[in-house]
DNA sequence: CTATATTACTAACGCGTGTTAGTAAGTTGG
DNA sequence: CCAACTTACTAACACGCGTTAGTAATATAG
């Protein structure tokens, strides 16, 4: 049983060339001349002999690896519940796809961060690296910024040079806030996506009370939780908040996800929404529309998210110079039922 | 500005030793004799010079890529809600850490299959995969049969000789409609989670009819009905279910997130759940106990089937046989609003 | 005191490719 | 007819590591 591997080396021999011309053929080299009969044989022979180049030489001869690194920067836990993920996955492997790339996919935790990063960058696993949900006190991106290593964020993350495609949370999560004032609410509780350590809770929870003092209305610290990415936080944060002397007529919260758990404490409640307590949530995750009631929400385009943020970092490879450092996609509000406009 | 690379030869040379004991020592190779003290001297260099192996070099040289391969097939619009996918991605990322490996994800679509596979096998980019929800026509798994390469699925695939890790999807499916005979339903639609090509589906979809069978109950063609991942076909199909002369008065969907849009359509309906149609999902995603009404479901140890899975594909790439060729785990109805029996 | 074993290393090869500098043959211009 | 180009290649180095076979020095056994 003959199953080595077939070389380049082969795959020359047998197209009676030199292993260069192999190579130059199989990658398409521009600027160099060779015979079209010549080229021809050569693919022929390759593709005959099931010829596939080794990754790891390529990789090593070239100095590129050809993956990228997708980077999750949340708890564990956290990512169980992670639609946005799902989302993004495809987009992402399909524009690697056209590049020859790969996707890898990890996450940092606290503990790991510089190790994390270090394995990857300077082993040179990854030639680019995108960071989905960036916190504010990640001590590891230093390392990203100092080498110059080419890096977008899938959000924003003040006082650092990096690339970054997002949204603007602070105006969407106000367009969402004025327009449940708009329906005649004035005590709206917000429950936030996140932690205040993820910047886009921070600037989500920042539009919320920009939307009340537009208003002229009162900002209660005691309306104000913050939710954890899933369902449960959703749940007991709703929950803490109808425990209140006087609840809030309407809640914003910052994320559809940590919504879901939120609307089942209201309905446990015997509450009716949006009757009793009308809900925006933020995201547009594809099930916001299957909820009961279909969920008011912030339109993120999540996809398209992913194909910029994919594009600014093919050309940071290829080290030509995006257009923009900062990108900012568009949202806007879905209405549907929970907040009772309809 | 001296930014060149530190490698194993500027570390040994620093430690006063050869590269091959730096080698050594690094990767803890067993049965050979270092003295402590030079060992102790070479981790301190390199730790002091910020040395990081290439992975490309480490790959060339050693034969392993030390990536593991996530394999989906499913078309790219499934994978946006496919909740599945994160619950499993963090036990993976966990396993392989724990190896000194990482993850690729890639998507096979139908027509990239052997190419995918090709470039991922024979390029060595993966040292082994792993397959989430394979399909009977996937042809280009012969290529991975027949090259022996280490794979395991997530799935069952009748018929061939991979390594599997599985629920027993009949069973479980059986005693969800079951518990609804159980509580007096006697016409009972069903929408299955994906079309019948996918393996899980024809399962889930016969344990529907066993559990018809065993009860006496007579099966009728026009109460089944073909999700296809995503909550728009359930509501698409629950939709067709109550266009029909007599409804049933109970429905199994073989997957929540399916259910989820199915839910949507009952209540457009303006039917109660579970008193004018009761509902069982499969799968136990984390939305399901915060949907309206919390969903009765078929819990899918999802977790476990990730560590189980990358357990066996670990073995594999080792060369140890693993105990069992298919390995079926623990299933169990969780019963909450949806069905009505509480 | 010699033969064998053990300890603590190292020299050198090989992994399979990308790429640069160079070459030989053929073509063109004056 | 010779110099300058162009065409169509190739030889040889480099990438950074794992690993095998071997060596020199010391310890142990008989």
């Amino acid at each position: 049983m003959n199953s080595r591997r077939v070389t380049s080396r082969d795959v020359a021999e047998r197209a009676g060339v030199s292993r260069t011309t192999v190579s130059l053929v199989l990658n398409e080299v521009e600027g160099v001349q060779i015979s079209e009969e010549t080229r021809q044989r050569v693919i022929h022979v390759a593709e005959e002999m099931g010829y596939v180049p080794e990754a790891a030489a390529q990789a090593l001869a070239s100095g590129r690896s050809r993956f990228i690194g997708l980077v999750l920067t949340r708890r564990p836990h956290q990512i169980a519940t992670d639609v946005f993920l799902t989302q993004i996955l495809n987009p992402l492997i399909e524009m690697a796809r056209r590049h020859n790339m790969r996707l890898l996919v990890d996450i940092v935790e606290e503990t790991h961060h510089r190790e994390t990063y270090r394995a990857l960058v300077r082993g040179r696993r990854i030639d680019g690296i995108i960071l989905s949900g960036p916190r504010l006190n990640d001590r590891g991106l230093r390392l990203l910024e100092k080498e110059d290593f080419p890096t977008v964020l899938m959000g924003s993350l003040p006082g650092t040079s990096f690339f970054s495609v997002d949204i603007d949370n602070c105006a969407a999560s106000r367009s969402a806030v004025t327009h449940l004032i708009s329906l005649g609410h004035i005590r709206i509780g917000c429950i936030t996506n996140a932690p205040v350590s993820y910047t886009a809770a921070l600037d989500r929870r920042r539009g919320y009370r920009q939307a009340l003092e537009n208003a002229g209305l009162p900002f209660e610290e005691q309306l104000v939780r913050h939710g954890d990415f899933d369902p449960q936080s959703g749940y007991e944060q709703m929950n803490a908040l109808l425990r209140l002397e006087s609840p809030p007529s309407a809640v914003f919260v910052a994320s559809d996800v940590v919504a879901f758990g939120a609307m089942a404490a209201i309905r446990e409640h015997d509450l009716t929404i949006p009757d009793d307590i009308a809900i925006v949530g933020f995201d547009d995750v594809p099930f916001a529309k299957f909820a009961y009631p279909p969920l008011t929400t912030i339109h993120l385009p999540a996809a398209d998210l992913a194909r910029r943020s994919s594009e600014i970092l093919f050309k940071l490879i290829k080290r030509e110079q995006p257009t923009d450092r900062r990108v900012l996609l568009d949202t806007h509000l879905v209405v549907r039922r929970s907040c009772g406009a309809e």
